[in-house]
DNA sequence: CCAAAAGTGTTCGGCTTACACCCATGT
DNA sequence: ACATGGGTGTAAGCCGAACACTTTTGG
């Protein structure tokens, strides 16, 4: 890469980790770079930051034009520097929550953006595993004093779903009756009425979180 | 490739929020503008980041060149944007906690630094007194399960300044034996077997810092 | 002997954790 | 009737909060 020679200003780069849950497994969505550095290398959605507007609408709007979602839970997590040693730049970084569900993924590029698990990455552009890594910790210690898991799911929901959400995020199994206590205990989510049978048992009784704008506990 | 523009780029600002406690009174460290916009206003320290660093790095430097101090708590807060409506910028703000008996502020300056208390703060350039809020917000949540606390004491000190600290920044006092019982079972400090006798009463036992590396409890 | 800050224990309630069986349904 | 996931309670230990008096010293 190229340094900029004409000016000492340094790129603002914005990147945003989003994040899923489907079938028990936490993905993030990441797309193939088209042009160098790293060209073909599986990397987070991003883009340049032109200073015109305030750094949550763009990340927002990027996060639109990768899922076609609004209304979902995103966070400033980081901003990072030094990522290649002849670019000066900085990279602000966002992590948002998503329901696969609902999510759209463009279809018109080369190479089509994707869900990976986070569990086993492809080698990754720039620093992008160590931010996935960054996104990963500060979203486990989020589960366990806020509400964020209402962007992850659809509207009503069975709570056995809500713990694997739970679970998958945290990478490890959670006591069924514990999490009930605890998740009814601070009124994260309230019974719908609603039931729902899936199979050859006894139906599930359907829940709706409380709210669904960010809550701290 | 990536675009380099010679206009375009916002300009990316860095500042330093820094906290001292002195004389049970959380303070923060502020000069004078001495150039538009906001000429004449008090500010938070900070500069424009060139990008050929880590933005740590240059927070440092900062750090240094205000306070002499080196190896003090440093961590990097949020990155803010629309600052002013004209100026495309963003703001990357990092905090940072000093003893302010080995503080040695700037003398040199037309408006020299000065520390003010939080509980009285007056106007302050662009947002930097959203900066300070959210900045003290971030410093509550990392007393009650970090050790961070050691970057505003000296090597030795008693458990009563210790206490004192916490109750300067929480804003609120604290049972002393519920305190004691508190601070002595995470084994942030221990005894150093040292006295000291200050006054016409029983002298303390001074404690130091089990670690003044950053440790999450 | 008095003033001043240092130092120290116990009780209670609430939260977390561990743990095993019955329920309702479809096939 | 049986296989499947849904749904429930209790006991033990730990932690945080409330609360008041004795100790050691200097003057």
């Amino acid at each position: 890469m190229v340094p900029c020679p004409t000016d000492g200003k340094p790129l603002v780069a914005l990147v945003v980790v989003i994040f899923t849950v489907e079938n028990r497994s936490l993905q993030v969505l990441l797309i193939r770079r088209s042009a160098p550095p790293f060209q073909g290398f599986w990397a987070l959605p991003g883009g340049v930051f032109g200073g015109h507007e305030a750094l949550g609408e763009a990340a927002t709007r990027r996060l639109v034009e990768e899922t076609g979602l609004q209304d979902v839970y995103l966070e400033q997590l980081y901003t990072f520097s030094e990522l290649d040693p002849h670019l000066p730049a900085v990279a602000v970084t966002y992590f948002a929550l998503v329901n696969h569900t609902q999510a759209r993924l463009q279809q018109r590029r080369r190479w089509r953006p994707a869900w990976h698990a986070v569990s086993s990455l492809p080698d990754l552009a720039f620093n992008n595993r160590a931010i996935i890594d960054y996104a990963l910790t500060r979203l486990r210690y989020k589960l366990e004093y806020t509400n964020v898991a209402y962007s992850l799911l659809p509207d009503t929901f069975t709570l056995s779903e809500l713990q694997r959400v739970y679970e998958s995020i945290l990478g490890r199994s959670l006591d069924k009756r514990n999490f009930r206590k605890w998740i009814l205990a601070r009124r994260i989510v309230q019974l719908t009425g609603a039931t729902r049978s899936e199979g050859a048992h006894r139906p599930a009784r359907l829940y709706a979180f409380t709210s669904r704008e960010p809550v701290i506990l």
